[in-house]
DNA sequence: TTATACTTGACTAAAGAGATCATATTCATA
DNA sequence: TATGAATATGATCTCTTTAGTCAAGTATAA
């Protein structure tokens, strides 16, 4: 599974929107571009696509921006990834199914499991929690 | 960690390799491209590759192939795999440092981490023994 | 009415994957 | 010593995906 620029982004922005979820306002994309050096016009289409999803909702006009519209506890990483779209660890060349290729594609399917049960397991409100708790500064010494 | 094609083949060439590494004479291209459909050319690609690592021998001239060099045992699939060149699970974008990438990019770290994990365990010689007993057998009902 | 902010659809540049081809070079064998 | 089988090498090509841009339109608060 490689994490793609498009997945990494929508995963920011969903945390964002977690994050500020009880301010009451919506958050603006142009605050999110601000603080996370995401490129404007590309966040737009990532959050349209998290629309379509039913995983955020849009307000219009002045004042206006995103709010998160799910439970943060009921998305994961992984769920973001595979709803943007992300290439799954695996092959997906046909060739010829020799007894080779069968035992290499149950390799490629164990390798692509462990790291969906990795993602899995992330869910928004968790890492949130994580993000509060000040976790996140150990990375940035 | 996406495993292409040409990663695929990698393996599916090496483990042929190994598979009949005690008959003495060279494996011809022709054989494997054969025996697993693989493209030709692009095998032979491969196949440079493989012999610049030192992983396997060409032997030139009528009568010619390829033959394993090292010891089936000492190669995983993730060796294979990292040599021939495979995305990572993982990110390579930079954007900004906030705590919000910070933990994101844990997450995808420990995603690659459990993929490289079941691929780094996975030896040539494990595989080729599963090979050899038939275990190949359950995944073409 | 005006500034702000989202909506929509089309568009482009760059990179990588997956080959393919032509032309050498080497060596066993007849 | 020809000859054919087999690898060696470098150049080239196409297709898809990724990342990102642009322009024109619509809705809303103040």
């Amino acid at each position: 599974m490689v994490i793609s620029a498009r997945v990494h982004y929508a995963c920011v922005a969903m945390l964002e929107l977690a994050i500020r979820s009880d301010e009451g306002s919506p958050v603006a994309i142009r605050e999110i571009t601000d603080r996370h050096g995401v490129p404007g016009p590309f966040l737009v289409q990532i959050l349209r696509s998290l629309r379509g999803l039913g995983w955020v909702q849009s307000v219009r006009g002045s004042q206006g921006g995103y709010r998160l519209s799910v439970d943060p506890a009921t998305i994961s990483l992984l769920d973001i990834a595979e709803a943007i779209g992300s290439q799954e660890v695996g092959c997906r060349t046909e060739g010829k199914r020799t007894p080779i290729a069968g035992i290499l594609q149950a390799q490629w399917d164990d390798a692509a499991d462990a790291s969906r049960q990795v993602l899995g397991q992330a869910t928004l409100s968790g890492l949130v929690e994580r993000a509060q708790q000040g976790d996140a500064s150990m990375f940035y010494i």
